[in-house]
DNA sequence: CTCTTATTGACCATAGTGGTCTAAGGTGTT
DNA sequence: AACACCTTAGACCACTATGGTCAATAAGAG
């Protein structure tokens, strides 16, 4: 008697990750419900039934995704971060060292988790909502605690600074992801990009720091 | 001998009104190959047959839309800017104002463009993608001509601030948008929403203003 | 040889697609 | 009243795709 993902996870390595890499970007490109149980079989080049085989059913199988999704995110994100610095800027540029780390090694998850935080938390099963509850505390405490508030010019509201220069940040990747779009991630010379982003980091350094 | 568009636009306010923000909707919600020409008119409470006696097929719908909706967008967004606002905070901050005013007053247009210029100037045919390429350079204009660099701090790239202070607005709205989902915008007090976004843009010229 | 597990893809009912066409109703002009 | 023309609705079309099932096998283990 063997639980139904079980059968899954016997798998080999490479069909495993064939299938989970057809799921993850079928779900990333297209959302729940217009991803199509047939082109992820199609992709991963199994046969439509297996996928009913390890997966009880489209549902799932999503979950499944999310929380292995997660637990990636856990072993090859957060566990990387390191909460000593006490400069913000200098945790957001290493937060994104890791970010692009995690992007090349798993783009599938990246995108799927991108998607998955937008719509996260409503009709979720109880230990995945829970699941997600605590990665974003995680998270938020790697990126907020132990800052150095005393870097920051007298007389503006630290919290709104870093709300502000995160959201810089985050414009500036989404510019360059635009940027990138339609070239293969692992051909590109990233020097030149960044290179360019210290610069932005110097800016707003220069102008939020004493 | 009517043209076929012109029927459309024979139409009285009111209905032409419906079925434009069925469709401006219906598109900007799911994007133009998942749109549902049978929601359209049903939403907009016409016969099927009727969309496709007022446009050609779907495509030219779009198209109509796309141009409507940039005709508007100059009518009701570019031409209320002020562009001899020399402080780029100053100017965006109208900038918020005059796009939250058109928000309420377009809501579909707004959405539509949204989605428009995400994937904008492919297939578009010529006389569009002219207009589409017109409309972002006004907007680039009124954005920053003739401002006053001298209000920045000594010694740092300003065409990078200028991105900088730009995302991170971008980022404050995409904010606001997502606390506010749901909500009936008509109902909402902007008031402290509006304060809030005062003091985010107070702390941006603390810092990167002399 | 048998029992269990792994695998396939044809098949199912269902639902939706953009677009057409017929038949009718309305309006205005002779 | 008769004709022409414009406007309207929605049944209908061929087609594509959906999530999921199932009977038929193949492979492996004992």
């Amino acid at each position: 008697m063997v639980s139904i993902t079980e059968t899954f996870e016997n798998l080999d390595y490479e069909k495993r990750k064939r299938i989970l890499n057809a799921a993850l970007k079928e779900f990333a490109d297209n959302g729940y419900d217009r991803a199509s149980t047939n082109q992820i079989v199609k992709n991963a080049g199994i046969g439509k039934g297996m996928l009913f085989y390890y997966f009880k059913n489209k549902r799932e199988l999503y979950y499944y995704l999310a929380n292995y999704s997660m637990d990636i995110t856990i072993k090859d994100y957060f566990a990387k971060f390191n909460e000593n610095e006490p400069d913000f800027i200098e945790r957001l540029k290493q937060s994104s060292k890791i970010k692009m780390h995690f992007f090349a090694e798993h783009p599938n998850v990246f995108q799927f988790l991108g998607t998955f935080f937008l719509i996260a938390d409503d009709q979720l099963p109880e230990d995945l909502k829970e699941k997600y509850h605590k990665l974003t505390e995680i998270g938020y405490k790697k990126l907020y605690q132990d800052i150095d508030y005393s870097l920051f010019r007298e007389g503006i509201d630290v919290e709104k600074a870093f709300q502000l220069i995160q959201w810089a940040i985050e414009g500036y990747q989404q510019d360059l992801k635009k940027r990138l779009q339609g070239k293969v991630f692992s051909t590109i010379d990233l020097k030149p990009y960044w290179d360019e982003f210290y610069e932005y980091l110097d800016v707003l350094k220069k102008s939020f720091y004493k």
